[in-house]
DNA sequence: AGCTACCAAGCAAGCGCTTGGTTTGGCAAG
DNA sequence: CTTGCCAAACCAAGCGCTTGCTTGGTAGCT
């Protein structure tokens, strides 16, 4: 009943149905602009019902977040794992981010980086936390093109325009167009590694 | 006294004071979560004194836009017609929203992209009619770029990648570092316009 | 019996905005 | 130079509504 489309890596216990609902509706409207009356009544109990199973509104912020950033981060091990050179690594990881930001988990992706100052300070070092070790993923098949000569701009740099190019793609990106993730995932990695 | 940064383009009246003020609010808390008396206390004046001058707290974020859109898109033209060829002309777009962006309309471009949503329906489209003003200008220089050669992908994900790109840049680039605008923008052109 | 999941009702605080009246600066007639 | 006047700018108070969250209790499964 409750239509709620659900996001790769949250289960459908009454909790997890909440997160899936809460991440749709923080996507469409903000988290400041969602009531938890608004949450509530997409899965079909009223308001006071959600602090059983968190103690405050900014915990289900919280909770999307952690969530999607633990499921991507594994993902993102296994686009290294399954890379046998750098740049093939370098593709893997464009790819499963576009995927996470664009595909399966794409709700909660966008909350993530549109709602962060929507979290308290103790919260946001938090989840901080977790997106450090996200990101030294990146930087560490960045780091390994860079000494290997495949691009000369500083890594870390690299990073961020990469972080820009991927995290703006829910703007503007349709699954239902000619562009497929993995053409654009392609695309984006030439603007890296160069080529005229 | 209210110390308040001022944004280029906006007038230091009372009316512009109360913009760049709620500018900098709403970068820095969001629309939803700066009240009437957070801006009214920011210039020194009590909140209901601020309808006078504007007639909703809606209608303050909007002339924010507006006035900002407008002024960089002069700044756009200007950065076209200083250009003698589109590659030139490409270096000039792209100094010119990076200093739009993390330069001396930082604040109010910030808030443009990021507290969109917070505008009514109505307000959206009005506003969405200036920025495609705005988007025409780079897509008549990349587009003319493109048919010179100069990169083989479409001129319209190639915007949407720059966007991404410059869009991105306050939440890491720092003016009193090492690298500089002019730096920054020589590197974004060499993603687009391709070299090893 | 005890646990999970929920309901029904409502409280305290904060919100955007309104209202009716007061101050201020400029400027032309006497 | 004074006086009278007006519009712009602002104040003080508060209304009506929404918000996140609390409370006390109930249904059903194990």
């Amino acid at each position: 009943m409750p239509d709620t489309h659900a996001i790769h890596g949250i289960d459908n216990s009454p909790r997890g149905r909440l997160l899936s609902a809460a991440a749709h509706l923080f996507r469409d409207k903000g988290f400041d602009r969602t009531t938890v009356r608004d949450i509530a009544a997409a899965v079909g109990i009223q308001s006071g019902s959600i602090f059983h199973h968190f103690k405050s509104k900014e915990d289900i912020l919280f909770a999307v977040m952690e969530e999607v950033i633990r499921f991507n981060t594994e993902r993102l091990r296994q686009a290294v794992a399954d890379g046998e050179t750098p740049l093939e690594q370098l593709r893997n990881l464009v790819r499963a981010e576009l995927t996470a930001t664009v595909g399966d988990t794409r709700e909660a992706m966008v909350v993530m980086v549109g709602e962060w100052r929507c979290l308290s300070e103790p919260k946001q070092k938090e989840a901080l936390a977790l997106r450090e070790i996200y990101e030294q993923i990146w930087l560490d098949v960045l780091g390994r093109l860079h000494r290997a000569g495949a691009f000369h701009a500083d890594p870390f740099i690299m990073r961020r325009l990469l972080t820009g190019m991927i995290g703006w793609t829910p703007n503007w990106f349709s699954t239902n167009r000619r562009l497929s993730v993995e053409d654009l995932a392609d695309l984006i990695v030439d603007r890296v590694v160069g080529e005229a």
